[in-house]
DNA sequence: TTCCGTCCGTGCGAAAACACACGTACTCTT
DNA sequence: AAGAGTACGTGTGTTTTCGCACGGACGGAA
């Protein structure tokens, strides 16, 4: 398997014009991320700011009770922890690696610097309205639309994040993303591979048909994604 | 009746730095904003940004179907579009009035230019981190939490951004802002009226006891409240 | 090969919210 | 003072999800 270390398969690293890129290049760290790894705690400060390739990150929050649900997904399009250029240094929210893979960081001092340039800038806030988008999207889905549809958001949010077809992810694992039982999810999942949209096994989700997936979603993915690609337009990985 | 038209009510306003504020105060529009009227639609470019003092403004989302959700809410601590400087220009989301009132406005292209002073740069984007957790945690809420917490938790961010304890408000408007059906919000009034919480006659709700509302609130409105003093401390109503 | 832990399927009853329907009472208008 | 519209209360049955409990089946480790 080939292992892509190349930083500008993340997105935003790829959009940097040549001069930040040249100055950011050597500051860039590899590191892998796997499964359930924490990237930030709720209330913690935080020490980098990540640029996943071909790993993402949940967005989680966690209630007192211990029931959690996931408010974004950060794949190869974004970056992990926003709250180091918007000002708080911290959120109430967790960072989990939902897909193993690899990440690029920058040292929280040096990401903070950065960000005073005007080109940087304006990348990373428009980056940051798209998560704001999806945030708010995810917060009416979880109103309004049924368990059926919201996995099926889920999933197209998860495959465009990665390469292939296939997801490492059981459904335990999604059940927490969504905030549902695992039984639900388990109900839901049985109608997708009883209508040949899906196939999965112990832990493994192989998508065999994709636009059917995405007859059954609900409207917030392809609402989220329109605007992820209005607001992020001239990013393409490399 | 008093009309506070002192455009400082809105903390953001009042925490501009002198420099700033002497720039800014002639541009400042005062407009009355009338109950249901929309300051922005989804997708729509925005033609100001408004400061609200003693009115009240619900980023609503709506979905294809009709049916809808609040996101966040915003008043005298905050700014209606923030989507001008974070350089999207729009958002899928809708602005609504809320709670009828006055507010102060400046005109795009202003706000952008002034976006580029870091004070203002600075004080915005903290505001928006404020913001964003609100998004979250009601995404949060939205899951995980009955109709009668999530009620009081609304109840207490709306009573947070008025002066007095009274709202004008019918439950009909309160069903479309959590997006649940009017009866449901009936039948959790009437839980919180037969507690001696709160009293309510066609539109108008007096709130009678607040520690109790907060009782039975969940987490998120303290999450929240926590969240936004935190990150913009220093900002006091005049 | 055997064992044990993980992952997934299933079967209840309970609770919450849903849709729909209708009744009552207050208030503003004319 | 009459009438119409608005706001709130209530009832019934349905759907969805929940909580809990248990069982089978696959797969890696010893």
């Amino acid at each position: 398997m080939v292992i892509r270390l190349n930083p500008r398969t993340n997105h935003l690293l790829a959009a940097l014009p040549p001069e930040e890129w040249a100055r950011w290049q050597p500051q860039l760290e590899v590191v892998t991320l796997s499964l359930g790894e924490v990237l930030y705690e709720s209330g913690a400060t935080l020490s980098h700011a990540y640029f996943p390739t071909n790993a993402i990150v949940s967005l989680l929050y966690v209630l007192e009770n211990g029931a959690s649900a996931e408010i974004a997904v950060v794949g190869n399009e974004g970056i992990v922890g926003i709250s180091l250029f918007m000002g708080g240094e911290s959120t109430p929210s967790r960072a989990v690696v939902q897909s193993a893979g690899t990440a690029f960081r920058l040292k929280s001092q040096l990401i903070k610097e950065e960000f005073n340039r005007p080109p940087v800038l304006h990348l990373l806030l428009r980056y940051t309205q798209a998560l704001i988008t999806q945030m708010a999207q995810t917060a009416v889905c979880n109103r309004h639309h049924s368990l059926d549809q919201q996995l099926c958001r889920w999933l197209l949010l998860s495959l465009d994040r990665l390469q292939g077809d296939e997801l490492v992810m059981t459904q335990e694992l999604i059940s927490n993303m969504l905030g549902v039982r695992r039984e639900g999810v388990t109900e839901s999942a049985l109608k997708l591979q009883k209508a040949e949209l899906i196939r999965y096994a112990r832990g493994h989700i192989t998508v065999i048909d994709r636009p059917g997936i995405e007859k059954l979603s609900c409207e917030c993915y392809a609402v989220v994604k329109k605007e992820y690609d209005r607001l992020l337009p001239n990013i393409e990985a490399v």
